[in-house]
DNA sequence: TGAAGTGACCGTAACGGTTCAGAACCACTT
DNA sequence: AAGTGGTTCTGAACCGTTACGGTCACTTCA
C-alpha cells in the first residue's frame, strides 16, 4: 500500500541515542533524572527528540522494567456503563477517583461483563492493584483478581480473612432500621431486594436462597431484617421477599406490586436500596395508597434522590467508601496485613415511615 | 527483614518452562493458542502453573511485546472526581464505557489535574488511544496526548484538522435558542457562562475574552448568542456576561445575582449550561421573581434535573457523544484519516421561557 | 517407496526501557 | 606525584513476554 511509504518506524530511546552518539542511559536520564547529565547535553537530547518526533519513553516498556503501572484497576460486577447510572456506584467512583488523583494514579475500569465468564480482561489489566466493588462471592472475575500478585481491596464483600476490606455493617444498619419499624408497630411487612446471585430470579425468595445469597451486601441486609423481626415473633418464612435482577426504579415498582399482590395487608414495604424504594413508592401511590398513612416504605443507601423524596432510609457514606478503598490500596507502605475499614451509617427518619393506622381489618373497613 | 524470607521470586513464564522442561514458547502457547500444543501437555503446563503459583502471562510484558494495552485513556479537564459530579460528564462516561465494554477494552481515567502543569500522567498511561473530553485548547495535557503516537478522538474540542472529532454544533444550537428568545420578544438579556480559560475569572467578561475563550464549547455557544442578538440590532458589548470558574449550582446562582445587579431590567437570563441555569433559577426565585412571568431563564445540555425543573434548554445527546467517541477510537480499521461526527441537538421548550411582560418601564411601574 | 503434508514443539530475536556499578575526566588538595 | 571527590557518561544486565521461522517425527497418498 502506498500508505506504508509514510510509516517511518517511530523513534525509540535507542535510535535517539544513536542519532546523538550517546548511550541509552543518558537519554533515559535526560527524561528521568535531569541532575545526572549536563544541562547542555540534556537540551540537545530533548531538542533532537522533538526533531525526530520521539514522544518520550514508552510507558509500557517503562512499566515492565520498573514493575509499576501507575494505575489501579476497578472491578465491578455490573456492566461498566451501569456504574454510571447507579447513584451509589457513582458516589463510590467519585471517592475512588479522588484518592487516585491525590496519588497521581490512573484508574482503570476493567470491562468485566458478568454475563460472560471471560476473565481475560482481568488478566490483561496492567495495574498495580485492584479494587473490587460489590461482586458476587463466586464471581470468576473476583477469583482471577485474587490470583494476580498485586494488592487488592475488597469493598462490600465478605471478609476473606487475608485481603483488605472496606465496607459498612450492613446487617447492623438494616437491623436498626427494622427496629425502628418494629417500634412503630409494624409486624406484617414485605421486602423488595436486589439480586442475590448471578442467576436471574425476578420472583419471591425462599429463606434458603436468602441465606445462600452470593451478594454479601444483600445477604447481610436481609439477615438484619430477619433477625430483628424474628426477635419479636415474626415468622420470617412467611414474609414475602421479592427479588429483582435489574436495579432500576421500574424493577422496584414491579417488585412492590408483586409483594402487594401476595399480601395486601402488609403495613410496610422494606426495600434494600433507595432505587428500589423509589420505585416502590411510585407503585404504591399509583395504587392510591398514601405514604405513610396507608403504608410505610423504606430504602437503603441515602442517595440524593431519596432525600428529595423524603424517604426513610439508611445513609451510608458511599463516597467515603470509595476514598477509603483507594487510600487503603495506595498506602501500601508497611501495612499490617489484612486491614479492614468499617464506616458508620446513619438512620434517616424521613416522611415515608409511620405507625400503621390500625389493624388490617381497620384498614379495610375503617376504624 | 524477616519478611524477605517469604518473598520467593514470583514464577515467570520462563521459570515455568524450565520446571517443565519445555520451551517458553510452549508455555506461552498453552495460554494463548491452545491449538498449538497437545491437550495433555497443556494440562500439565496449567497444572504446574497452579502449583507454582504462576498467575499467567504478565500483562505488561505482553503489552510491550504485542504493542497493545487493551485500554483507552480518557483525558478530562477537570479533577477526576468532578467528572462524577457533573451529569453531562457522567452521561458521556456512560456512553464511552458502553463502547469500551462492547470492544472488551478497559477505560483508563488519566489523572490530569488541570491546576498542575504536570503532564507525566499522560506519558505514563499505557493505552492504545485517547479520548479527550472538553479541555481548553491550550491545555498542556492535550498537547502531550497529541504527541503520543496513538490514535486520538477529541470531543467538544475545536477541529484540529488532522484529528478525529465528535461533538455537536454548539454555535448553531445556541443560535437557535437565541432565535427562540428573540421571537418571544427578548432584547435585553444577561448571560451566565462556564469558565472560558484556565485562569479563574469569576466576573464579567469582555467581548475579547469571549472570542478568545480557550474552551471551544463555551466560545461557540457565546458566539451563537452574540450572532443572533447582533442580527436584531442588540449591541452585544453591552450585554452582561458573567463567567464562573466552578461549574456548580451555587456558582450559577451567584453569577445570576451579579448579572441582575448590573442590569435589573433584563428580561431573560441565558445560561450556557443546565447546572448554571438551575442555580440562576433558584437565585431569581429567591429574589421574588416569578419564572417565566417576570423573567425567562434558559439552560443548555438537557440533563434530567433540568427536565424535572421544566427548564427551557437545548438537549444534546451526551451519552451518544461518549459512545461515538469510543466507537471512533476503537473502529480504527481502515479509517479515512480525519473523521468527524456531529450529533444533532434539540430545542426543548420548557416552562421557563415566555414573552417578556412588557417594556422595562411597565415592569417597574405597572402597565 | 518416496514425496508431500501435518501436528507438536523449539530457538532466537526482538519489544523499549531502567538501573547499577563503574570508567573517564577534571579540578583541587596535600 | 599521588590522592580525593565530584561530575558526567557508558556497558551490560535485566524486566517477562510473544512473533517468526524454523525442525523433527510421524502420517498419508500416489
Amino acid at each position: 500500500m502506498a500508505r506504508s511509504m509514510h510509516v517511518r518506524r517511530p523513534a525509540t530511546l535507542a535510535s535517539l541515542a544513536a542519532e546523538l552518539g550517546v548511550s541509552r542511559t543518558t537519554v533515559s536520564n535526560a527524561y528521568n533524572r535531569p541532575d545526572q547529565l549536563s544541562p547542555e547535553l540534556r537540551r540537545r537530547v530533548l531538542e533532537t527528540a522533538r526533531r525526530l518526533g520521539y514522544p518520550g519513553p514508552d510507558p509500557v516498556a517503562r512499566s515492565l522494567r520498573t514493575r509499576k503501572a501507575g494505575a489501579v484497576g476497578l472491578l465491578l460486577t455490573e456492566n461498566l456503563s451501569y456504574a454510571f447510572r447507579d447513584p451509589a456506584a457513582i458516589g463510590f467512583l467519585e471517592g475512588l477517583a479522588l484518592a487516585c488523583e491525590d496519588a497521581g494514579t490512573g484508574l482503570l475500569l476493567v470491562p468485566a461483563n458478568p454475563e460472560r465468564e471471560d476473565v481475560a480482561a482481568v488478566h490483561r489489566a496492567g495495574v498495580d492493584g485492584f479494587v473490587v466493588y460489590s461482586v458476587p462471592d463466586d464471581d470468576p472475575h473476583l477469583a482471577a483478581v485474587l490470583e494476580r500478585p498485586v494488592p487488592t481491596v475488597l469493598c462490600d464483600q465478605p471478609d476473606l480473612g487475608n485481603v483488605d476490606r472496606v465496607g459498612i455493617d450492613d446487617q447492623a444498619a438494616m437491623h436498626a432500621l427494622a427496629q425502628h419499624l418494629i417500634s412503630l408497630g409494624h409486624r406484617r411487612v414485605g421486602v423488595v431486594c436486589m439480586r442475590l446471585a448471578r442467576d436471574r430470579n425476578d420472583d419471591f425468595v425462599t429463606p434458603e436462597r436468602q441465606q445462600a445469597a452470593h451478594f454479601h451486601v444483600q445477604r447481610a441486609r436481609l439477615a438484619g431484617l430477619a433477625q430483628a423481626f424474628a426477635s419479636v415473633g415474626v415468622d420470617w418464612a412467611t414474609v414475602p421477599v421479592a427479588e429483582r435482577f435489574d436495579h432500576t426504579i421500574a424493577s422496584g415498582a414491579a417488585a412492590a406490586a408483586q409483594v402487594l399482590e401476595r399480601d395486601p395487608q402488609i403495613t410496610a414495604l422494606i426495600c434494600t436500596s433507595d432505587i428500589l424504594a423509589l420505585g416502590a413508592l411510585g407503585e404504591v401511590r399509583r395504587r392510591g395508597m398514601r405514604v405513610p398513612a396507608d403504608i410505610t416504605v423504606t430504602g437503603f443507601d441515602g442517595i440524593r434522590e431519596a432525600e428529595q423524596a423524603g424517604l426513610t432510609t439508611v445513609r451510608q457514606p458511599v463516597m467515603e467508601k470509595g476514598r477509603a478503598a483507594g487510600k487503603l490500596l495506595l498506602d501500601s507502605a508497611e501495612r499490617t496485613r489484612p486491614r479492614a475499614v468499617t464506616l458508620s451509617t446513619e438512620l434517616v427518619l424521613g416522611s415515608t415511615a409511620a405507625s400503621p393506622r390500625g389493624t388490617a381489618e381497620e384498614r379495610w373497613f375503617g376504624p
